[in-house]
DNA sequence: TTCATAACTGTAATTATATACAGTATTTAG
DNA sequence: CTAAATACTGTATATAATTACAGTTATGAA
């Protein structure tokens, strides 16, 4: 989606928030009303620029034919990450799992499919999905992914410094991975904020 | 309040089917164009039958002014369950979570808060909310919850027949339970069917 | 300076939509 | 058996809604 102004953000939130509440969309009219517009032109006008800028569609002839494209483009879902590119490639995405607002504290900008067993002791198992924030300060005692040297995993950080990062497997027959981020290339890609498995 | 005729509930999926994919529900003439009705009128008495009925409401002079009364009021979390009545009872309940369709495979009629750490072996913790369905098919080798004596316990069902039912700690350090099904009372409250657990 | 974009006012026409009224035929519950 | 509910057809109309056209004012970029 293209910068929208002040302005249209406010429209494009209150079209939102009508669908939220009433389950259409609102007229021109009414959002003239709610704005102070003495015109139900000025709405189209807003209307207008907002689909050129992508971020809703609108039906012609029909009333209240607005459509949200923003919306709902799910959850990511990343199984194996291949090496190099962004955990979020598009090559990455095994699927999409819709949005589920409310059920975690925390916001979720991807799923990661938990490979191999280095975390069974705090009851994360493979092929459990973990909810992955990405903009979540890194804290130490919080579970993270992390990227090392281009491999991506999944620890709790005991140690985090300048020169020494400590990532702690939660299994007890694995060490700690001692890291010195200046000698070797380190990125936390997430904190985990959630669990989630599926007994199918 | 629910009792809707065959056709009732096709119009009504169809509205939901409308909303879902465009955004915005549909118009009289749009519902008897697809069902094939010659006047909008048919699409006005089934809109006022499932207004009667409870199941949408109407805005009077408005159009698209359709809104499903979402039964989604939320899935219960069940904390701890106190003696005697039914799991699902009011004063059980320690709060609601929105549903989240289509992240598990089955569907959820309620949380509940495990308690104790008779299933960590299979990585469920204390405080994990378990996500179950009071419907399926019990079956052996699933997680279920069970009431024994009137205590609610997780366990995975091992053996299943009149005279023994046998529930498995999946915890080295405690015992099978065997039951004897004619002498204590048992009653299956659902089947495991996921596991969400909060980081906060 | 000039042009594009943004953010409106004001008017008006066409058409989209809700919805009442008057019927008919069939099915269902008391 | 009868009244009510279901499931429509058919007509009609007020009004809700889209949307074009013609302007105004302000701002920032070329």
């Amino acid at each position: 989606m293209k910068n929208l102004t002040k302005r249209q953000s406010e429209i494009f939130n209150f079209i939102k928030e009508e669908i939220e509440s009433n389950g259409y969309p609102p007229t021109r009219s009414e959002i003239s009303r709610t704005f102070g517009f003495k015109s139900p032109n000025a709405a189209e006008d807003h209307l207008k620029a907002l689909k050129k800028k992508g971020v809703l569609d609108l039906a012609a002839g029909t009333s209240r034919g607005i459509t949200l494209n923003n919306e709902s483009s799910g959850i990511p879902v990343i199984g194996l990450v291949s090496a190099g590119g962004p955990i979020l490639a598009e090559e990455n995405i095994e699927k999409t799992l819709p949005k589920n607002p409310g059920i975690l504290s925390h916001g979720v900008d991807f799923y990661l499919k938990v490979k191999g067993d280095s975390m069974i002791d705090v009851g994360i198992f493979e092929n459990d999905l973990i909810a992955i924030n990405k903009n979540l300060p890194v804290k130490t005692g919080n579970i993270v992914v992390a990227r090392i040297n281009n491999e991506v995993t999944v620890k709790t950080l005991l140690k985090l410094s300048n020169k020494l990062v400590i990532l702690k497997p939660e299994n007890s027959s694995y060490e700690d991975l001692e890291i010195n981020p200046t000698k070797e290339s380190l990125v936390f890609e997430g904190t985990c904020v959630g669990l989630l498995r599926d007994f199918s």
